[in-house]
DNA sequence: CATTAAATGTGATGATCATCATGAATATGT
DNA sequence: ACATATTCATGATGATCATCACATTTAATG
């Protein structure tokens, strides 16, 4: 059952996006090559046609979903705002990646870790650049303190099963940042 | 093979030592009951007389690991480097165990998730009675904004492959926490 | 068109693992 | 001491899963 190079392309690309979803919703161990594949239309023995292996799915996964466009960073504040929100918070399947998989990197092979710091070095560098002022030194400085911090609030917010403590850890980090922004520290 | 009762306490208790040290090193999936049992000096078939499955095991390490005493937090800005410090990180085994596991939470059992939260909820407690100053609100959202910060910052650290990006992660989070702590706002 | 090679479906295979059944050994309470 | 209850060891069991072998279909090539 051969299909056309541009379906080809296209039913591995539908892989990876299937892939990415249930990974960042589910984790990597829970979920199974059939899994991928059932979501992705297909059977399970097709996967290896284009991928040698769960791992390197699992290093594609990461590479794609952490260098690929993300949301729009022009208005810090608001973005900032929709990321520590319980919206966000509640659909992991849709959200920042590096916020569902980073806590499981740990022990995942040196390509996918390696993936994963390029997107992150990426991620810094947008950062630091949508900040208004200082120093190259001191923005590249507060997009790492902000960013560790906005990442952080996600992963304990999604960790807790009390829904009080899970908005406050949303709010209250919004908060803190807010207070502690440049033009905060500046205008006081 | 009966044991005396006080072996078998203490049997229970280094299995949920060894859970506890194994889990934060490779994460609950990644685990065997019969590694845990081993690394216990048991054989794996004698784990169901002290817990009723895998789940309430990891419900249990949670809770014990998130509630038993932690590091002192006498002198905050200390505490604050040797949580950021490259020992740490490169030790999660013996390290804290919010930083190992919150993002393994999202899909264990409601049990495990509320020990979690009490857990988390006790140590923003802590860390917000040793803050110098503010009123307890103000004290309550610098805790969880620190918090979230120093967490995201050492998941972050250990999640990539680049020794040097590791690095920089934890020292600029470190240098951007003494910028926006509250002595240093305040004395400037 | 005919041939070939590639992509996917179907159906193993072997490994891993959580859990349980059974039995041996001995602590505990009388 | 005796009877009983209970902990732990040994050895299944059944499920799950990554991976592969083979068949089928059809795109690509000339």
């Amino acid at each position: 059952m051969r299909v056309s190079r541009e379906q080809m392309v296209e039913n591995r690309a539908r892989i990876l996006r299937e892939a990415s979803r249930l990974f960042r919703e589910q984790g990597f161990a829970a979920v199974t090559v059939a899994d991928v594949m059932k979501a992705a239309g297909q059977t399970h023995g097709g996967f290896y046609s284009h991928f040698a292996s769960k791992d390197d799915l699992i290093a594609a996964t990461v590479a794609e979903a952490l260098t690929g466009e993300s949301m729009g960073m022009t208005d810090l504040e608001a973005w900032t705002d929709a990321y520590l929100s319980p919206l966000h918070r509640d659909h992991p399947e849709q959200g920042c990646p590096t916020a569902s998989l980073a806590g499981l990197m740990r022990q995942q092979t040196p390509e996918a870790r390696s993936a994963m710091a390029k997107g992150l070095e990426k991620q810094l560098a947008r950062f630091a650049a949508a900040l208004p002022e200082g120093s190259d030194d001191d923005r590249r400085q507060e997009a790492i303190g902000r960013w560790a911090a906005m990442v952080g609030a996600i992963v304990l917010s999604r960790a807790v099963d009390d829904p009080a403590l899970a908005d406050e850890l949303l709010i209250s980090t919004r908060g803190w940042l807010a207070d502690n922004s440049t033009s905060e520290r500046i205008t006081t």
